[in-house]
DNA sequence: TATTTGATGTTGACATTGGTAACACGGGGG
DNA sequence: CCCCCGTGTTACCAATGTCAACATCAAATA
Protein backbone atom coordinates (compact mmCIF):
# COMPACT_ATOMS: atom_id res chain seq x y z
CA UNK A 1 0.00 0.00 0.00
CA UNK A 2 2.90 1.88 0.40
CA UNK A 3 4.24 2.35 -2.70
CA UNK A 4 0.92 1.57 -5.42
CA UNK A 5 1.87 2.25 -8.49
CA UNK A 6 5.16 3.57 -9.52
CA UNK A 7 7.11 2.83 -12.11
CA UNK A 8 9.05 -0.42 -10.90
CA UNK A 9 8.32 -0.59 -7.43
CA UNK A 10 11.51 -2.21 -6.86
CA UNK A 11 14.27 -1.82 -4.24
CA UNK A 12 14.95 2.25 -3.47
CA UNK A 13 15.07 4.55 -6.29
CA UNK A 14 16.55 8.29 -5.92
CA UNK A 15 13.63 9.29 -8.12
CA UNK A 16 10.29 8.41 -5.91
CA UNK A 17 7.75 8.24 -9.21
CA UNK A 18 4.67 9.50 -7.91
CA UNK A 19 5.57 11.15 -4.22
CA UNK A 20 2.59 13.51 -4.27
CA UNK A 21 -0.26 10.94 -4.55
CA UNK A 22 1.79 8.46 -2.21
CA UNK A 23 2.34 11.31 0.28
CA UNK A 24 -1.44 12.69 0.21
CA UNK A 25 -2.65 8.95 1.20
CA UNK A 26 -0.09 8.78 4.12
CA UNK A 27 -0.84 12.03 5.43
CA UNK A 28 -4.72 11.02 5.13
CA UNK A 29 -3.12 7.82 7.06
CA UNK A 30 -1.43 9.73 9.72
CA UNK A 31 -4.40 12.04 10.02
CA UNK A 32 -6.85 9.30 10.91
CA UNK A 33 -4.37 7.43 13.49
CA UNK A 34 -3.06 10.58 15.38
CA UNK A 35 -6.15 13.55 14.09
CA UNK A 36 -5.10 16.39 12.50
CA UNK A 37 -2.93 18.31 14.74
CA UNK A 38 -1.02 15.34 15.12
CA UNK A 39 0.13 15.38 11.52
CA UNK A 40 3.67 16.13 10.79
CA UNK A 41 5.17 16.36 7.53
CA UNK A 42 8.51 14.73 8.80
CA UNK A 43 6.19 12.19 9.58
CA UNK A 44 4.78 12.12 6.73
CA UNK A 45 7.86 12.35 4.62
CA UNK A 46 9.54 9.63 7.11
CA UNK A 47 6.58 7.25 6.53
CA UNK A 48 7.15 6.84 2.70
CA UNK A 49 10.71 6.42 2.94
CA UNK A 50 11.94 9.33 2.09
CA UNK A 51 13.72 12.93 2.74
CA UNK A 52 11.24 15.66 4.82
CA UNK A 53 12.48 17.99 2.29
CA UNK A 54 11.21 16.08 -0.24
CA UNK A 55 7.82 17.09 0.69
CA UNK A 56 8.36 20.99 -0.78
CA UNK A 57 9.19 19.57 -3.78
CA UNK A 58 4.98 19.06 -4.35
CA UNK A 59 3.56 20.89 -1.94
CA UNK A 60 4.61 24.87 -1.04
CA UNK A 61 3.47 24.12 2.82
CA UNK A 62 2.17 21.57 5.15
CA UNK A 63 -1.61 23.46 4.85
CA UNK A 64 -1.37 22.95 0.97
CA UNK A 65 -0.58 18.64 1.49
CA UNK A 66 -3.50 19.25 3.94
CA UNK A 67 -5.59 20.87 1.71
CA UNK A 68 -5.10 17.88 -0.82
CA UNK A 69 -6.06 15.58 1.25
CA UNK A 70 -8.97 17.05 2.01
CA UNK A 71 -9.71 17.61 -1.99
CA UNK A 72 -9.30 14.01 -2.41
CA UNK A 73 -11.31 13.06 0.89
CA UNK A 74 -14.11 15.45 -0.45
CA UNK A 75 -14.91 13.16 -3.23
CA UNK A 76 -14.67 10.41 -1.12
CA UNK A 77 -17.60 12.19 0.96
CA UNK A 78 -19.85 13.20 -2.28
CA UNK A 79 -19.34 9.24 -3.11
CA UNK A 80 -21.06 7.59 -0.47
CA UNK A 81 -23.58 10.55 -0.50
CA UNK A 82 -24.38 9.92 -4.09
CA UNK A 83 -24.40 5.87 -2.92
CA UNK A 84 -26.73 6.45 -0.12
CA UNK A 85 -29.62 7.60 -3.02
CA UNK A 86 -29.05 4.67 -5.06
CA UNK A 87 -31.93 2.78 -5.54
CA UNK A 88 -34.50 4.62 -4.12
CA UNK A 89 -37.08 6.35 -6.31
CA UNK A 90 -38.67 8.53 -3.59
CA UNK A 91 -37.64 11.90 -3.40
CA UNK A 92 -38.42 12.36 0.10
CA UNK A 93 -36.61 9.17 1.07
CA UNK A 94 -34.09 9.67 -0.94
CA UNK A 95 -33.11 12.38 0.78
CA UNK A 96 -33.30 11.56 4.27
CA UNK A 97 -31.21 8.99 3.17
CA UNK A 98 -28.69 11.39 1.91
CA UNK A 99 -28.64 13.25 5.42
CA UNK A 100 -28.62 10.09 7.01
CA UNK A 101 -25.37 9.48 5.38
CA UNK A 102 -23.78 12.59 5.77
CA UNK A 103 -24.36 12.14 9.68
CA UNK A 104 -23.29 8.40 9.10
CA UNK A 105 -20.04 9.43 6.94
CA UNK A 106 -18.92 11.87 9.82
CA UNK A 107 -18.96 9.63 12.51
CA UNK A 108 -17.66 6.63 10.60
CA UNK A 109 -14.91 8.90 10.15
CA UNK A 110 -14.32 11.48 12.60
CA UNK A 111 -10.79 12.58 11.27
CA UNK A 112 -11.58 12.83 7.39
CA UNK A 113 -14.91 14.73 8.55
CA UNK A 114 -13.09 17.62 10.39
CA UNK A 115 -10.23 17.79 7.92
CA UNK A 116 -12.81 19.00 5.41
CA UNK A 117 -14.17 21.41 7.53
CA UNK A 118 -11.02 22.58 9.30
CA UNK A 119 -9.42 26.36 9.64
CA UNK A 120 -6.68 24.95 7.76
CA UNK A 121 -8.53 24.31 5.02
CA UNK A 122 -10.57 27.75 5.19
CA UNK A 123 -8.78 29.04 3.13
CA UNK A 124 -9.57 30.43 -0.58
CA UNK A 125 -9.26 27.02 -2.46
CA UNK A 126 -10.65 27.21 -5.32
CA UNK A 127 -10.46 22.95 -5.71
CA UNK A 128 -12.26 22.63 -2.24
CA UNK A 129 -15.06 25.68 -2.55
CA UNK A 130 -15.65 23.98 -5.92
CA UNK A 131 -16.45 20.63 -4.10
CA UNK A 132 -18.33 22.15 -1.76
CA UNK A 133 -20.20 23.68 -4.14
CA UNK A 134 -20.68 20.66 -5.26
CA UNK A 135 -22.52 19.07 -2.31
CA UNK A 136 -24.15 21.71 -1.92
CA UNK A 137 -25.54 21.43 -5.33
CA UNK A 138 -26.83 17.92 -4.51
CA UNK A 139 -28.61 19.21 -1.80
CA UNK A 140 -30.70 22.03 -3.85
CA UNK A 141 -31.44 18.99 -6.50
CA UNK A 142 -32.79 16.65 -3.39
CA UNK A 143 -35.00 19.65 -2.21
CA UNK A 144 -36.28 20.58 -5.65
CA UNK A 145 -37.54 16.95 -6.02
CA UNK A 146 -39.27 17.32 -3.18
CA UNK A 147 -40.87 20.14 -4.12
CA UNK A 148 -41.85 18.75 -7.55
CA UNK A 149 -43.55 16.22 -5.38
CA UNK A 150 -44.94 18.72 -3.50
CA UNK A 151 -44.28 17.42 0.03
CA UNK A 152 -41.86 20.39 0.73
CA UNK A 153 -43.62 24.39 0.44
CA UNK A 154 -42.63 26.61 -2.43
CA UNK A 155 -39.83 28.81 -2.46
CA UNK A 156 -36.18 28.77 -2.90
CA UNK A 157 -34.66 25.54 -2.43
CA UNK A 158 -31.39 27.20 -1.61
CA UNK A 159 -33.17 28.11 1.54
CA UNK A 160 -34.42 24.33 2.55
CA UNK A 161 -31.00 23.24 1.69
CA UNK A 162 -29.37 25.20 3.69
CA UNK A 163 -31.92 24.52 6.25
CA UNK A 164 -30.69 20.75 6.16
CA UNK A 165 -27.49 21.21 6.03
CA UNK A 166 -26.89 23.27 9.09
CA UNK A 167 -29.22 20.39 10.95
CA UNK A 168 -26.86 17.53 9.23
CA UNK A 169 -23.35 19.03 9.64
CA UNK A 170 -24.87 20.51 13.09
CA UNK A 171 -25.28 16.96 14.29
CA UNK A 172 -22.68 15.49 12.76
CA UNK A 173 -20.12 18.07 14.12
CA UNK A 174 -21.73 17.70 17.36
CA UNK A 175 -21.36 13.59 17.38
CA UNK A 176 -17.89 13.97 16.22
CA UNK A 177 -16.71 16.65 19.34
CA UNK A 178 -17.91 14.27 21.51
CA UNK A 179 -20.02 17.04 22.87
CA UNK A 180 -23.52 14.99 23.76
CA UNK A 181 -22.73 13.08 26.36
CA UNK A 182 -26.38 12.25 28.03
CA UNK A 183 -28.62 10.00 26.36
CA UNK A 184 -28.35 7.71 23.38
CA UNK A 185 -27.46 9.66 20.90
CA UNK A 186 -23.76 8.65 20.65
CA UNK A 187 -24.33 5.39 20.98
CA UNK A 188 -26.93 5.23 18.22
CA UNK A 189 -25.96 7.94 16.74
CA UNK A 190 -28.44 6.06 13.15
CA UNK A 191 -31.30 6.63 14.90
CA UNK A 192 -30.16 9.97 16.37
CA UNK A 193 -29.67 10.77 12.41
CA UNK A 194 -32.69 9.60 11.67
CA UNK A 195 -34.74 11.30 14.22
CA UNK A 196 -33.98 14.43 14.02
CA UNK A 197 -33.89 14.74 10.53
CA UNK A 198 -37.55 13.19 10.42
CA UNK A 199 -39.04 15.56 12.43
CA UNK A 200 -38.33 18.31 10.47
CA UNK A 201 -38.65 16.54 7.49
CA UNK A 202 -42.34 15.34 8.64
CA UNK A 203 -42.84 19.21 9.85
CA UNK A 204 -41.68 20.93 6.73
CA UNK A 205 -44.05 18.64 4.75
CA UNK A 206 -47.18 18.64 6.93
CA UNK A 207 -46.87 22.69 7.09
CA UNK A 208 -49.13 24.59 5.39
CA UNK A 209 -46.99 27.62 3.24
CA UNK A 210 -42.91 28.52 4.59
CA UNK B 1 -6.24 45.23 31.58
CA UNK B 2 -2.59 42.95 32.07
CA UNK B 3 -2.40 43.04 35.92
CA UNK B 4 -5.95 43.70 37.33
CA UNK B 5 -5.86 42.71 40.85
CA UNK B 6 -2.73 41.14 42.11
CA UNK B 7 -1.68 42.04 45.09
CA UNK B 8 0.29 45.35 44.35
CA UNK B 9 0.50 46.30 41.16
CA UNK B 10 3.45 48.09 41.23
CA UNK B 11 7.00 47.41 39.74
CA UNK B 12 8.08 44.28 39.47
CA UNK B 13 7.42 41.53 41.44
CA UNK B 14 9.11 38.03 41.61
CA UNK B 15 5.68 36.81 42.17
CA UNK B 16 3.01 37.17 39.86
CA UNK B 17 0.39 37.23 42.09
CA UNK B 18 -2.94 35.62 39.95
CA UNK B 19 -0.45 34.57 36.76
CA UNK B 20 -3.23 31.74 36.23
CA UNK B 21 -6.06 34.15 35.54
CA UNK B 22 -3.76 36.52 33.73
CA UNK B 23 -2.80 33.97 32.02
CA UNK B 24 -6.24 32.80 30.48
CA UNK B 25 -7.09 35.81 29.48
CA UNK B 26 -3.95 36.32 28.15
CA UNK B 27 -4.42 33.01 25.88
CA UNK B 28 -8.04 33.96 24.75
CA UNK B 29 -6.51 37.51 23.33
CA UNK B 30 -4.03 35.25 21.33
CA UNK B 31 -5.92 33.52 20.33
CA UNK B 32 -8.79 35.35 18.64
CA UNK B 33 -6.24 37.82 17.25
CA UNK B 34 -4.04 34.69 15.98
CA UNK B 35 -6.72 31.71 16.09
CA UNK B 36 -5.91 28.77 18.22
CA UNK B 37 -3.49 26.81 16.18
CA UNK B 38 -1.57 30.21 16.29
CA UNK B 39 -1.42 29.92 19.87
CA UNK B 40 1.93 29.61 21.65
CA UNK B 41 2.05 29.12 25.42
CA UNK B 42 5.77 30.71 25.27
CA UNK B 43 3.83 33.91 23.91
CA UNK B 44 1.66 33.67 26.00
CA UNK B 45 3.85 33.98 28.86
CA UNK B 46 5.68 36.55 26.95
CA UNK B 47 2.56 38.86 26.83
CA UNK B 48 2.25 38.99 30.46
CA UNK B 49 5.72 39.29 31.05
CA UNK B 50 6.61 35.68 32.39
CA UNK B 51 8.95 33.23 31.88
CA UNK B 52 7.88 30.77 29.70
CA UNK B 53 8.17 27.76 32.05
CA UNK B 54 5.89 29.58 34.64
CA UNK B 55 2.85 28.45 32.54
CA UNK B 56 4.09 24.59 34.30
CA UNK B 57 3.25 25.66 37.69
CA UNK B 58 -0.05 26.73 36.49
CA UNK B 59 -1.39 24.28 34.11
CA UNK B 60 0.18 20.72 33.43
CA UNK B 61 -0.07 21.15 29.35
CA UNK B 62 -1.13 23.39 26.81
CA UNK B 63 -3.99 21.51 26.50
CA UNK B 64 -4.96 22.22 30.21
CA UNK B 65 -4.55 26.45 29.45
CA UNK B 66 -6.93 25.87 26.01
CA UNK B 67 -9.45 23.79 28.33
CA UNK B 68 -9.20 26.94 31.15
CA UNK B 69 -10.15 29.15 28.34
CA UNK B 70 -12.80 27.17 27.00
CA UNK B 71 -14.85 26.83 30.01
CA UNK B 72 -14.26 30.65 31.11
CA UNK B 73 -15.59 31.01 27.48
CA UNK B 74 -18.57 29.18 27.75
CA UNK B 75 -19.47 31.01 30.70
CA UNK B 76 -19.52 34.04 28.57
CA UNK B 77 -21.86 32.26 25.79
CA UNK B 78 -23.78 31.55 28.35
CA UNK B 79 -23.97 34.81 29.47
CA UNK B 80 -25.33 36.01 26.08
CA UNK B 81 -27.85 33.45 25.33
CA UNK B 82 -29.43 34.36 28.89
CA UNK B 83 -29.62 38.03 27.55
CA UNK B 84 -30.89 36.75 24.27
CA UNK B 85 -33.91 35.99 26.46
CA UNK B 86 -34.46 38.95 28.62
CA UNK B 87 -37.43 40.58 28.30
CA UNK B 88 -39.63 38.43 25.75
CA UNK B 89 -42.22 36.72 27.10
CA UNK B 90 -43.79 34.20 24.26
CA UNK B 91 -41.91 30.95 24.55
CA UNK B 92 -41.40 30.65 20.75
CA UNK B 93 -40.03 34.22 20.12
CA UNK B 94 -37.74 33.80 23.41
CA UNK B 95 -36.93 30.43 21.62
CA UNK B 96 -36.13 31.70 18.30
CA UNK B 97 -34.03 34.60 19.99
CA UNK B 98 -32.11 32.15 21.93
CA UNK B 99 -31.04 30.38 18.57
CA UNK B 100 -30.65 33.55 16.48
CA UNK B 101 -28.05 34.67 19.48
CA UNK B 102 -26.10 31.56 19.50
CA UNK B 103 -25.66 31.89 15.37
CA UNK B 104 -24.50 35.66 15.59
CA UNK B 105 -22.20 34.65 18.63
CA UNK B 106 -20.40 32.46 16.83
CA UNK B 107 -19.93 34.61 13.91
CA UNK B 108 -19.06 37.62 16.10
CA UNK B 109 -16.47 35.69 17.74
CA UNK B 110 -14.99 32.96 15.56
CA UNK B 111 -11.72 32.04 17.43
CA UNK B 112 -14.30 31.97 21.07
CA UNK B 113 -16.16 30.00 18.91
CA UNK B 114 -13.57 27.50 17.82
CA UNK B 115 -11.99 26.91 20.88
CA UNK B 116 -15.41 25.87 22.83
CA UNK B 117 -15.37 22.66 20.22
CA UNK B 118 -11.64 22.11 19.21
CA UNK B 119 -10.97 18.72 19.07
CA UNK B 120 -8.61 19.97 21.64
CA UNK B 121 -10.98 20.58 24.21
CA UNK B 122 -13.23 17.53 23.44
CA UNK B 123 -11.47 14.94 26.09
CA UNK B 124 -13.01 14.26 29.29
CA UNK B 125 -12.88 17.77 31.10
CA UNK B 126 -16.08 17.95 33.91
CA UNK B 127 -15.90 21.43 34.20
CA UNK B 128 -16.81 21.82 30.29
CA UNK B 129 -19.24 18.77 30.06
CA UNK B 130 -21.02 20.31 32.71
CA UNK B 131 -21.21 23.28 31.54
CA UNK B 132 -22.39 22.31 27.49
CA UNK B 133 -24.93 19.97 29.49
CA UNK B 134 -25.84 23.15 31.36
CA UNK B 135 -26.80 24.72 27.26
CA UNK B 136 -28.20 21.44 26.50
CA UNK B 137 -30.58 22.58 30.05
CA UNK B 138 -31.34 25.93 28.99
CA UNK B 139 -32.56 24.28 25.04
CA UNK B 140 -34.60 21.76 26.71
CA UNK B 141 -36.39 24.36 29.23
CA UNK B 142 -37.52 26.02 25.84
CA UNK B 143 -38.70 23.29 24.22
CA UNK B 144 -40.85 22.57 27.48
CA UNK B 145 -42.06 26.26 27.85
CA UNK B 146 -42.94 25.57 23.94
CA UNK B 147 -44.58 22.83 24.36
CA UNK B 148 -46.77 24.17 27.51
CA UNK B 149 -47.98 26.95 25.18
CA UNK B 150 -49.36 24.11 22.91
CA UNK B 151 -47.22 25.43 19.65
CA UNK B 152 -44.94 22.67 19.79
CA UNK B 153 -45.41 18.82 19.33
CA UNK B 154 -45.43 16.94 22.40
CA UNK B 155 -42.87 14.39 22.87
CA UNK B 156 -39.29 14.00 24.96
CA UNK B 157 -38.31 18.05 25.13
CA UNK B 158 -34.55 16.04 24.32
CA UNK B 159 -35.15 15.61 20.91
CA UNK B 160 -36.53 18.62 19.79
CA UNK B 161 -33.68 20.21 22.06
CA UNK B 162 -31.31 18.18 20.04
CA UNK B 163 -32.81 18.84 16.69
CA UNK B 164 -32.72 22.95 17.49
CA UNK B 165 -29.09 22.84 18.71
CA UNK B 166 -28.14 20.78 15.19
CA UNK B 167 -29.93 23.28 13.50
CA UNK B 168 -27.63 26.16 14.62
CA UNK B 169 -24.39 24.73 15.59
CA UNK B 170 -24.37 23.35 12.15
CA UNK B 171 -25.53 27.11 10.46
CA UNK B 172 -22.88 28.73 12.97
CA UNK B 173 -20.19 26.17 12.10
CA UNK B 174 -20.90 26.38 8.46
CA UNK B 175 -20.66 30.29 8.81
CA UNK B 176 -17.41 30.23 11.02
CA UNK B 177 -15.67 27.77 8.43
CA UNK B 178 -16.18 29.82 5.74
CA UNK B 179 -18.23 26.82 3.87
CA UNK B 180 -20.73 29.12 2.26
CA UNK B 181 -19.68 31.14 -0.37
CA UNK B 182 -22.24 31.77 -2.37
CA UNK B 183 -25.62 34.12 -1.66
CA UNK B 184 -25.61 36.61 0.56
CA UNK B 185 -25.93 34.37 3.91
CA UNK B 186 -22.37 35.21 4.69
CA UNK B 187 -22.71 38.59 4.38
CA UNK B 188 -26.08 38.75 6.81
CA UNK B 189 -25.57 35.59 9.09
CA UNK B 190 -28.53 37.34 11.42
CA UNK B 191 -30.94 36.85 8.19
CA UNK B 192 -29.48 33.58 7.41
CA UNK B 193 -30.61 32.25 10.98
CA UNK B 194 -33.86 33.75 11.06
CA UNK B 195 -34.80 32.23 7.88
CA UNK B 196 -33.42 28.84 9.06
CA UNK B 197 -34.91 28.88 12.24
CA UNK B 198 -37.89 30.15 11.13
CA UNK B 199 -38.36 28.05 8.57
CA UNK B 200 -38.08 24.72 10.99
CA UNK B 201 -39.74 26.49 14.11
CA UNK B 202 -42.85 27.26 11.92
CA UNK B 203 -42.89 23.84 10.16
CA UNK B 204 -42.79 22.42 13.64
CA UNK B 205 -45.48 24.56 15.50
CA UNK B 206 -47.51 23.30 11.68
CA UNK B 207 -47.13 20.23 12.06
CA UNK B 208 -49.80 17.92 13.67
CA UNK B 209 -47.85 15.51 15.26
CA UNK B 210 -44.62 14.28 15.79
C1' DT C 1 12.88 37.33 65.87
C1' DA C 2 15.30 33.77 63.08
C1' DT C 3 14.53 29.68 60.40
C1' DT C 4 12.52 26.57 57.63
C1' DT C 5 9.41 25.30 54.00
C1' DG C 6 6.45 25.04 50.14
C1' DA C 7 4.51 27.58 46.40
C1' DT C 8 5.80 30.16 42.57
C1' DG C 9 8.95 31.91 39.06
C1' DT C 10 13.66 31.57 36.36
C1' DT C 11 17.31 29.73 33.61
C1' DG C 12 19.02 26.23 30.73
C1' DA C 13 18.66 22.24 28.12
C1' DC C 14 16.57 18.73 24.79
C1' DA C 15 14.06 16.63 21.08
C1' DT C 16 11.03 17.82 17.48
C1' DT C 17 8.94 20.66 14.13
C1' DG C 18 8.18 23.72 9.79
C1' DG C 19 10.85 25.85 6.53
C1' DT C 20 15.12 27.28 3.52
C1' DA C 21 19.46 26.76 1.00
C1' DA C 22 23.03 24.30 -1.31
C1' DC C 23 24.09 20.15 -3.31
C1' DA C 24 23.30 15.34 -5.77
C1' DC C 25 21.12 12.29 -8.95
C1' DG C 26 19.48 10.90 -13.38
C1' DG C 27 16.35 10.61 -17.35
C1' DG C 28 15.02 13.02 -21.67
C1' DG C 29 15.95 16.54 -25.36
C1' DG C 30 19.74 19.19 -27.84
C1' DC D 1 27.21 12.20 -26.22
C1' DC D 2 26.26 15.88 -23.00
C1' DC D 3 23.71 19.20 -20.70
C1' DC D 4 19.45 20.49 -18.12
C1' DC D 5 16.12 20.64 -14.90
C1' DG D 6 12.77 18.09 -12.18
C1' DT D 7 13.17 15.64 -8.08
C1' DG D 8 15.33 14.07 -3.88
C1' DT D 9 19.19 14.73 -0.16
C1' DT D 10 21.85 16.72 3.54
C1' DA D 11 22.79 20.66 6.58
C1' DC D 12 21.05 24.22 8.92
C1' DC D 13 17.88 27.68 11.45
C1' DA D 14 14.51 29.62 14.64
C1' DA D 15 10.70 28.36 17.35
C1' DT D 16 8.04 25.31 20.23
C1' DG D 17 6.50 22.06 24.19
C1' DT D 18 8.30 20.06 28.06
C1' DC D 19 11.46 18.88 31.81
C1' DA D 20 14.99 19.45 35.53
C1' DA D 21 17.65 22.23 38.58
C1' DC D 22 17.93 26.44 40.79
C1' DA D 23 16.14 31.08 42.82
C1' DT D 24 12.97 33.84 45.43
C1' DC D 25 9.56 35.05 48.51
C1' DA D 26 5.81 34.79 52.07
C1' DA D 27 4.05 32.69 55.76
C1' DA D 28 4.12 29.15 59.45
C1' DT D 29 6.88 27.78 63.18
C1' DA D 30 10.18 27.50 66.90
Amino acid sequence: MSTSAGPRSGTSRYHHGNLRRTLVNAALQLIEQQGLDGLTLRQAARSVGVSHAAVYRHFSDKQALVRAVAVDEMARLRGDLQAALAGIDDPLEAFQAFCVAYVLYAVKHPARFRVLFSAVVAADDDALADARDEMMGMLIAGVEACQRTAVFPKGPPEGHALVAWSLVHGLATLLVDGVLRRGSNVDDPRGAAQMVIGTVLGAMRHARVL
